[in-house]
DNA sequence: TTGACAAATCAATTTTTCTTGAAATAATGA
DNA sequence: TCATTATTTCAAGAAAAATTGATTTGTCAA
């Protein structure tokens, strides 16, 4: 028994590719504290609602938020559980990548 | 005391835009096990070692690898720190998201 | 109904990232 | 010194992602 990582799945990909932007990572910031809709997330930020709208769907896709609707509103949240999974990617990355001495190419059959 | 985490460095941007190709993923994957040169990585993942280099150059600047040279080699392996930084950005973010109560846009003032 | 508002979608454009093949570096050993 | 090998860099093109403004969808309230 080692390595019980394998390849990550999409889903973890596009997780990460939504978190390699600095707009999204600044709404899921706002997001930690309480849900927001489209408008309140549009204020904050400074950015038109279409562009919101686009970086909203990379997290969603990403299932790092969810969307919950409420009369024309449409509220965002995080979605733990999908931090969590990144993390225990990482987490599991590290536990059986053990510092190995150094190996030379030549000494190889 | 409440929020720690505030917005990531642009490392940990680069971090996670480094870990959001499944080309790169798979090489942190094979560095888990062992160190290993440019053209170990080009033989076992198939791809040009142009190629292989901008991928590298990549994960690099996101210090998520480390490069260390030996006579004409470069071994490549992981930096792991990195990686718990990015793990510990993903625990803090959570750490302080309670599942907070829904709120009414309108009921703001 | 109608008008107003919240949000998503679309098409066109711009920007960024990735790929490719060739050329440049750099170390080695004959 | 010279040819060889390992790797990076570069320039050009291709592909993907992001931006923009306009349009559409859906909900509400008058």
């Amino acid at each position: 028994m080692q390595k019980t990582t394998s390849l990550p799945s999409t889903l973890i990909i596009l997780g990460f590719h939504a978190l390699s932007d600095p707009l999204r990572v600044q709404v899921v910031d706002l997001l930690r504290e309480q849900e927001l809709c489209v408008c309140d997330l549009c204020g904050v930020l400074e950015v038109t609602q279409s562009k919101l709208s686009f970086h909203l769907k990379t997290l969603k896709e990403a299932q790092l938020v969810k969307a919950r609707q409420e009369g024309r509103w449409i509220y965002y949240s995080l979605n733990l559980s999908q931090f969590v999974v990144l993390e225990q990617y990482l987490a599991e990355l590290r536990r059986f990548s053990p510092i190995l001495p150094p190996r030379i190419c030549k000494d190889e059959e």
